[in-house]
DNA sequence: GGAGAGGCATC
DNA sequence: CTCGGAA
DNA sequence: TTCCGAGGATGCCTCTCC
């Protein structure tokens, strides 16, 4: 790959053209013809420019780049617009180039301090105040992570592939060993296939996590792994990516933000509880009541990415670290080895009461009754693995397969808001609630957007203009009189709703058409399903 | 010095 | 995190 | 199968405003 490309000039090229090319992918529906526009338009644009250009292009991975945490949401867009509206910003010449987009983006990334949020504004109205409507709009889309334009990493790593003339597998490796589409874009460019496959597990480079796929239900899963499977408890936590050399630790979370100066407990822990010189190992952070029971997800995230009171919170809350896997142990990258032997090494590396409770099963009951176990216990489920898999960094496998029960109720819609994207003109998110005997109305619990079909959010949409009692924004009231069942995973305690309570990850099943929203469930049930779980969870001090 | 808004991370 | 749609 | 996009609740952080 050459420098510059042809005819630009010493300008670069112009945003536009990459707007113009958002449109292009948008209105393409082809996988492969996605993936052959934006590789041809990235090679004719030269290494300089098409690292910036999939940073922008790819929504997520502007977070990735080195634009890690921009700053800038749909507010500060709008006041960035208004002031370009009024600004004398048009005189500042013609559309900006991709590269001075980027670095504008960059700039705007590391402003910190008082005076940053304007500072932020000017920038982003500066740029905006040079762009033409469509221009606008696609640079919006990029500066919310969110293109929509059917092109995220998948598409993303294999356009770089066939613009740096590679295999795309090496690329996707290559992005499942760094975590970051730039990243990848600059070697593949620059290094070529060597440089791709070149990469390799060391301590302190997290990796992307592996992750599990759904099972339907224990019998499936033992099924698809060949009739015996290993079982593990599903804590709910936070995972975590535990890196090892000498004295030195460091805690990566999911999404390979380094977490380690929120987690001093857990350096320890991690410091006296793992032998090896050189160790890279996947696992779970879980907070821990003084019953020893796991307590609810939402104290952990008082944690979690902590920075201030750290130490007083360390007291409050303690934290306890479970691993499952071994990536990475002196100087041997694990991934290629089957869980069996991963699991071996993994309890050579660290002491018992860092593992994670496992057992191996080849029978649906044996399944069954770990699971129950698991949910006695206050956890979150189990995941089945299959005894012979790989690691597959970055990517959800059926190797993996987690197996969490869920509960549901019966709840009245009581409002709903228009969606957007492949959704718009359809009511598609519904306010849930739940029948509130002290009042006699409803309240609600939460919202869903799931488990509809295309076709039934249009017959829903239809349904609920017709109980329209008002309308607001995005949000339209109804009169209560479509009852719906929700499953969902737990009862949280909820600092937004006046009832107190929210659903989490709460789907729709099926519209309960035999049912008035006079039968439908109480707060009270749910009151009495969150004290249930505590029973089983510990209870968070106050 | 505290409250609130907006943004980002976890699930 | 979950789910449905599309290639 | 794999990828994508529709959007959920929550808690902490930074910055701005009063």
């Amino acid at each position: 790959m050459g420098g510059g490309s042809l005819g630009q000039g010493i300008r670069g090229t112009p945003f536009s053209k990459l707007a113009s090319l958002c449109a292009e992918l948008e209105g393409t529906s082809g996988r492969r013809e996605k993936v052959r526009l934006l590789g041809e338009f990235l090679r004719g644009l030269g290494d300089r420019e098409a690292i910036p250009a999939i940073s922008l292009l790819s929504g997520r991975a502007l977070r990735g780049s080195g634009l890690r945490a921009l700053g800038v949401g749909f507010r500060t867009i709008q006041r960035a617009m208004e002031r370009a509206g009024r600004g004398q910003a048009a005189l500042l010449g013609g559309s900006p180039t991709i590269s001075e987009v980027f670095e504008a983006l960059r700039e705007a990334a590391s402003a910190s301090g008082e005076g940053s949020m304007g500072r932020r504004e000017r920038l982003l109205a500066g740029l905006l105040g040079r762009m033409g409507p469509i221009e606008r709009g696609y640079f919006v889309r990029m500066l919310l992570g969110e293109t929509r334009i059917g092109v995220v990493e998948g598409m993303a790593l294999e356009a770089i592939a066939l613009a740096a003339g590679v295999d795309a597998r090496a690329a996707k490796r290559a992005y499942a060993l760094l975590g970051d589409l730039g990243e990848v874009a600059r070697r593949a460019l620059g290094a070529g296939a060597e440089g791709l496959w070149g990469i390799d597990i060391t301590p302190f480079r997290p990796i992307l996590p592996m992750l599990a796929d759904v099972a339907s239900d224990p019998a499936s899963a033992l099924a698809e792994h060949g009739g015996k499977s290993a079982l593990e408890f599903k804590l709910d936590g936070a995972r975590v990516q535990i890196h090892k050399r000498g004295d030195a630790i460091r805690i990566y979370s999911r999404r390979l933000s380094d977490v380690t100066d929120s987690l001093p407990d857990v350096v320890d822990l991690a410091s006296s509880g793992i032998c090896p010189e050189e160790a890279v190992l996947d696992g779970e952070v879980v907070a821990i009541g003084g019953d020893g029971r796991p307590l609810p997800f939402q104290t952990l995230m008082e944690r979690f990415k902590r920075v201030h009171d750290v130490g007083r919170m360390i007291e409050r809350i303690p934290l306890r670290l479970f691993l499952f896997d071994a990536i990475f142990v002196n100087g041997q990258s694990l991934i290629d080895r089957p869980y069996e032997r991963r699991r071996e090494i993994l309890e050579e590396c660290c002491s018992r009461d860092l593992l994670v409770e496992r057992a191996i099963a080849s029978g649906a009951a044996e399944v069954e009754s770990f699971l129950k176990r698991a949910m006695e216990e206050g956890h979150e489920g189990i995941v089945a693995k299959s005894l012979h898999g790989p690691y597959s960094p970055g990517t959800r496998s059926r190797d993996w397969l987690k197996i969490k029960p869920s509960r549901t109720l019966d709840l009245a819609i009581v409002a709903a808001e228009w969606g957007h994207g492949r959704r718009s003109g359809w009511l598609s998110n519904y306010h849930l609630a739940a029948r509130d005997p002290r009042t006699g109305g409803f309240s609600i619990v939460g919202k869903t957007f799931k488990g509809l079909t295309d076709e039934e959010f249009e017959e829903m949409t239809k349904r609920l203009l017709g109980d329209r009692i008002s309308e607001s924004g995005r949000v339209v009231k109804v009169k209560p009189s479509v009852v719906v069942e929700v499953a969902f995973d737990e009862v949280q305690r909820s600092p937004v709703y006046a009832s107190g309570f929210a659903l989490r990850f709460a789907r729709i099943i099926r519209v309960r058409d035999d049912k008035d929203p006079s039968e439908c469930d109480t707060l009270d049930r749910i009151e009495e399903i969150y004290e249930e779980q505590l029973k089983r969870k510990g209870r968070p001090n106050p």
